[in-house]
DNA sequence: AAACAGTTTTAGGTATACCTAAAATTTAAC
DNA sequence: GTTAAATTTTAGGTATACCTAAAACTGTTT
């Protein structure tokens, strides 16, 4: 179970307010993200992430290191404490598990539920979190192909590799398209029948934002320069082959 | 549709937040409620409704009528505007959709649901409350009984007369039991089969917090001090009889 | 090693939403 | 109609989470 945020800051207005910590949240969940690429996690990538300034990123480092939720060291970078990698990973958990919720059960579109879960995530009870796990059996994996965390923080491996490392000729399945590209790409790519899941073979691949061939599910496709390369970036490994 | 309060302060930090109106609706919602009562509404009514100090109040008064959400007069009280009450009915409406679907579709107990929805009535986007209010075939009252405004801002008509109203022998249903009332109290009265819909026949009525001694669905039942006049107050006009 | 560019921190300021305590006003009592 | 009680408002203070602008630090270049 995740440290509970209201009981960190004792006195403070934090313990009768209850539902303000919509901002730490995000400033873990946001440092977990980044420290997934490079650790530890400079002032300026936080800031950039977040669309703030960077004099408001230190302040709230400063906070989140007197509440013990991030290891700080001045001009170097932050790491997550256990604590906070715990409320980071319980964020990113409502988080898939609300966007799969709204998709199965509501309807939702592919590329409505980013907005919506962005907002969700901080506000679902433990009660309703379970309830809605408990509706969708339990997933290990969301729409978008990410990982739903378990209640006690296993994640279920993928195993990336990057697609601009495979070699044309390669098969392929995709595995995960970022939940946060914007909706006219998710649709398109909807269109072209690439999901989570869809099966493709590697025609031609450019190193960035280039034209990108692909073979899916048996029928050849282009898909230009509509997609950059951090959108079809990450491939079950067992298809892919590393650089 | 109602006003964007995002649009109501402009250049105020507001405008980025897109999240920090919780207690401005807060505040609506509450004064809503009361005028019900009784209208003006006091700031001392307002300050034990929401639990805070009479100053707090104050300010947060002439806050809202500066965005014109409310009509406030020094020492005399204030009334919603127009604006106002759009607002009041829309948070209204999603506080009991949502009560609803969580009994409905995610299987939650009658008393566990207003906590909950006190905090989703401020964030479920109009598509979220679109999708719900489709997924229960836009029902016209919620679980306790309470009607769910229309989109529009319309109420479905519930004609309460009060309990104490009613001379023994008066047959009653029961139509509304208050959503904020304690858990205990709420499973005790499930237990007895109280709940919205629930014929009962008056048998004896003390005016305050006595003793109620009533007929449900033909057995014979006292609901002793543990229903407070406030509780099952409110029956259906046409079993009841005026004083 | 000094100068420069880039990053990061500090300092000071805004708005929200609460608080306490004192002052002002209204209402009720005599 | 003055006084007392209750309510309401004002004044001043806290913490959050952002901002801008200036100062401090890092790392590289010359």
């Amino acid at each position: 179970m995740a440290p509970d945020l209201n009981a960190l800051a004792p006195g403070s207005s934090l313990q009768r307010n209850g539902l303000n910590h919509q901002a730490i949240e995000d400033y873990l969940k946001t440092i977990y993200m980044l420290e997934q690429d490079k650790s530890p996690v400079s002032t300026s990538r936080i800031a950039d992430a977040r669309q703030v300034k960077p004099g408001s990123v230190t302040s709230m480092i400063q906070r989140l290191n007197r509440l013990n939720l991030v290891n700080y060291e001045k001009h170097y970078g932050v790491t997550l404490t256990d604590a906070g990698r715990e409320i980071a990973l319980e964020v990113i958990r409502h988080h898939r598990l609300v966007e799969l919720y709204l998709i199965e059960a509501l309807g939702f579109g592919w590329d409505e539920v980013h907005q919506e879960a962005d907002i969700l995530e901080h506000v679902i009870s433990e009660q309703l979190e379970e309830r809605i796990a408990a509706a969708l059996n339990n997933p290990e994996f969301d729409p978008h192909g990410d990982p739903i965390p378990s209640k006690e923080g296993q994640i279920a491996s993928m195993n990336y590799k990057h697609l601009t490392a495979l070699d044309p000729g390669a098969r392929a399945v995709v595995s995960r398209i970022p939940d946060d590209a914007d909706s006219e790409l998710l649709r398109y790519l909807g269109d072209l029948g690439l999901i989570p899941g869809t099966k493709l073979m590697v025609l031609d691949v450019a190193p960035f934002d280039g034209p990108l061939t692909v073979e899916i599910d048996g029928e050849s496709k282009i898909i230009g320069h509509k997609v950059a390369s951090s959108v079809l970036v990450e491939l079950k490994s067992e298809f892919g082959r590393s650089r």
